[in-house]
RNA sequence: GUCCCGGUAGCUCAGUCGGAUAGAGCAACGGCCUUCUAAGCCGUGGGUCGGGGGUUCGAAUCCCUCCCGGGGCGCCA
């Protein structure tokens, strides 16, 4: 409807264009917007106030001018001009009833677009360190990266699916070895730290270690088992000793590694490693989100890939040596500061394999590629940027969509999420607590650069009080609605509705229709704004309209024309609220 | 210090490209169940859109500046 509106200003200024009452060369953007009140018409146009200047002419003038050269149109009742030279657009009042056949003719199909031509898109979330499970932070990233996939989806892009595992550096030498030194606590071999101190203050403490050390001692026995006196030899001191925990800690893996050797060590890493990403994977299935790719940063090592990445860089001239190390001149593309790729140590940094990955997205021949971090990670754009620059992609084809944090409340307490303490909430917990429903909707109904205060008690509340029910409560109506109708043994017949439409003359339906009517648009913006929220506050108005309308108007009535067209009616607004629902990755529940 | 995000009703938040009288929900108050699910509906009250300048036909929205809250600024990942 809109876009026939847009057509008919086109023609319109087109026309005006031909006859010089125009000049020929102004950029158009029509604009057609819904009105929000009615005494203004159905929709408005402010074209003629941008218009002006160019055109030399009083905003009214023109808007009399555009109306005059409008082309007849069998929607339009009546145009008006108002206020300061808005053109006003007066429908037929039966302009909208198509959007019910539509609705119901297209079911699953109906909202879902292809504007995206099929453009390949990837979109990166979650890709949380392999350390532990996942937290109800990392909960957000993956509610909010499915939405926004599923939502590009919908509308037409190719969408590929992807965790990036941390499957190399220090974080995962600190899990390898918290796992040993609990398996050699199975193996009977004490610790032996001063005071309280029982393991080291950097180590991962979570049950979960506990857990793959068992299976690491019931896999293997006591094979793998080192004395104290071995371990401690020459170790720094941990931090409550008045040593550092870094050094500490470090000194333990580099123990695991010689003690152990490359085989058995790597046996430990992995167990671990596979143990957690299980769960994890594990996890996200249950809440809905699963992906297309697992891709492992270990692998750029060994493909070769950031070697390449860093020979690239050194051949145009944007890398350089300074005190042992190779750095990045990143602050030629844009970054605060030069960044360090090879350490003096010769190990490479988390950064280089980052590059090579970002290097590979490009070559993997994405043409939107979109990673979901958390709002911490926000200072690392600008270098990966400047890294794509340098290598000669295109930095602007990178969308980075940075996700604040969720905080859970309970009455009013915060809960602590801190991985290695042990003592967090995971997303496992949540999902537990007030099921997948209300964590993914939760999740999705704020911006994703608003802090998020996650209201425990208020998504666990069945009551008008809490959104998802409500929305979830306008599709069990209609169910309930078609089964008592089946009860009182009368029949519903579709096609007798769809040609009563026009009987729907009430505000209340008219309203319904016009909601319903912008269901598709909604889609398309959520989408390519990746904005989930703006589908929840849909949803939340159509389940409003519905239910204003149900209370102010019977369906299941003995005139058996208006019945069905108000059947009609309803089926669509199930079907759109179902629709809607199964983006956001909630149920659409038949009966509450 | 610098960079990013936020500041809109008592509370939690919408507000698309700059559009007409700034909107919801909750909370408060008052109504509606012999009738399709009251997990619902209807009504009332409630605002310096953080402050101040600017841009223009028009600013919550764009620009400048200041204030407040949160976060980032490692040869960690």
């Amino acid at each position: 409807m809109k876009a026939e509106l847009q057509n008919l200003i086109g023609q319109a200024i087109e026309s005006l264009q031909n006859d010089g009452t125009l000049p020929t060369d102004i950029e158009l953007k029509i604009q057609i917007d819904r009105t929000r009140d009615k005494s203004h018409g159905d929709f408005a146009c402010n074209i003629a106030m941008l218009l002006a200047k160019p055109a030399k002419a009083k905003p009214r003038d023109l808007a009399a001018q555009i109306v005059a050269a409008l082309p007849a149109s069998d929607i339009v009742t009546n145009v008006e001009i108002a206020g300061p030279g808005f053109i006003n657009f007066f429908l037929v009042s039966d302009a909208q009833l198509a959007v019910v056949g539509k609705i119901l003719a297209a079911g699953e199909q109906f909202g879902r677009s292809s504007k995206g031509a099929g453009k390949r898109v990837q979109v990166e979330f979650v890709s949380a360190n392999p350390t532990g499970p996942l937290h109800v932070g990392h909960g957000r990233g993956a509610a909010y990266g499915a939405t926004v996939a599923d939502l590009l989806e919908a509308v037409g892009f190719d969408v590929h699916r992807e965790y990036y595992v941390n499957d190399a550096g220090r974080q995962m030498d600190i899990l390898a070895t918290s796992v040993w030194l609990r398996y050699l606590g199975l193996c009977g071999v004490e610790l032996e730290y001063p005071g309280e101190q029982d393991f080291p203050s950097n180590g991962y403490k979570g049950d979960y270690v506990w857990d793959i050390a068992a299976t690491l001692h019931r896999e293997n026995g006591d094979a793998m088992q080192k004395s104290w006196t071995e371990i401690s030899e020459d170790l720094p001191a941990d931090e409550p000793s008045g040593g550092d925990k870094e050094e500490h800690i470090d000194g333990l893996i580099n123990k695991a590694k010689t003690l152990l050797r490359d085989d058995q060590y790597r046996l430990v890493f992995d167990l671990g490693l596979n143990y957690i990403l299980d769960d994890i994977r594990d996890d996200l299935e249950h809440f809905g989100v699963t992906y297309d790719e697992w891709y492992s940063e270990r692998s750029l090592t060994d493909s070769g890939a950031v070697m390449k990445a860093l020979e690239r860089l050194q051949a145009s001239g944007h890398a350089y040596e300074k005190e042992g190390a190779i750095w990045f001149k990143s602050s030629d593309f844009g970054d605060e500061k030069d960044r360090v790729l090879v350490r003096d140590n010769g190990q490479t940094t988390y950064f280089a394999s980052d590059i090579a990955y970002h290097m590979d997205k490009m070559e993997r021949g994405f043409e939107r590629v979109i990673d979901i971090w958390g709002a911490d990670h926000h200072g690392y754009v600008p270098r990966v940027k400047a890294a794509l620059e340098a290598l000669g992609d295109d930095p602007k084809k990178l969308d980075v969509l940075l996700v604040q944090f969720a905080i859970l409340y309970r009455g009013g307490e915060k809960a602590q999420m801190s991985t290695r303490s042990g003592e967090f909430v995971t997303l496992r917990q949540l999902r537990k607590e007030v099921g997948n429903d209300a964590a993914r909707f939760f999740y999705v109904m704020r911006k994703s650069e608003q802090h998020l205060d996650f209201d425990l008690d208020l998504a666990m509340s069945q009551s008008s009080d809490n959104p998802m029910y409500y929305i979830q409560y306008a599709h069990a109506r209609v169910c309930s609605m078609l089964r008592k109708l089946e009860e009182k043994g009368l029949s519903y017949d579709q096609s007798n509705g769809l040609n009563n439409l026009a009987m729907l003359d009430t505000d209340h339906e008219q309203a319904v229709m016009s909601k319903l009517d912008q269901y598709a648009e909604v889609v398309e913006n959520a989408a390519l704004n990746h904005e989930p929220h703006q589908l929840v506050h849909y949803l939340r108005e159509l389940a409003n309209d519905f239910h204003s309308w149900y209370n102010a108007h019977k369906v299941i009535i003995d005139e058996s024309d208006l019945r069905d067209a108000r059947l009609a009616l309803s089926q669509a607004v199930r079907q759109v609220t179902a629709n809607g629902l199964k983006l956001l990755g909630v149920s659409a529940p038949e009966s509450m």
